[in-house]
DNA sequence: GTATATAGTATGGTTTTTAATACTATTGTG
DNA sequence: CACAATAGTATTAAAAACCATACTATATAC
């Protein structure tokens, strides 16, 4: 697994994802108000790239003004467990 | 657990972590030789930083030519589940 | 005396990420 | 008409991450 790390690294994806996967789909300015400090650009530049990397779909309405709807793909839903894992150590050593 | 891509993050951590947690001490060169593509000033950079967050511990030997035998800490023993967790996962989707 | 091996440090440069700011389109409301 | 809300794009700048290369010390082997 060398470049899973591209997958999920930088500073925001790991927060978009676990966002999504544990609380479901979110509107862009929902995921806005949820991550304090993104600006963005930044977000939706997360976003392409893990729509590229299939983890996220994005679903656009036809409404104005626009509404645009982010949701784990099933890809993402499976690192649930990974998540899991991660926040048992982060409560441990870190919490 | 919003830093915890910091302590992870990166193009390397992953895989040094992986190595010292999954196949044991190792030795500077040693380490040098598993991970392809890595820089001596980036790995020196990497193993420092790792040190510093209390995941590995650092080793050396009054020899000529030195030792330093870098080895995982408890508390990076204890990201194996979440390591495992990533791999299967790794393995189901772009293995 | 020369070469070799190890585990680094130092320096400079490139590339990638991140940030700040201004801008767009649309339509319903007052 | 002015204004607000949404979901962006574009542009520029700054910061961080990454890489290549050269250099160091030391004891042993030849």
């Amino acid at each position: 697994m060398p470049q899973i790390a591209k997958l999920i690294g930088g500073k925001w994806k790991l927060i978009v994802l676990q966002i999504l996967i544990f609380h479901g789909t979110h509107r862009f300015n929902e995921l806005r108000r949820k991550i304090e400090g993104i600006t963005q650009a930044m977000l939706t530049n997360q976003l392409r790239a893990l729509e590229e990397d299939g983890l996220i779909s994005r679903k656009v309405y036809a409404e104005v003004p626009p509404r645009v709807e982010y949701s784990a793909t099933q890809k993402a839903m499976d690192l649930n467990e990974m998540f899991e894992a991660m926040h048992r150590w982060w409560v441990t050593y870190e919490g």
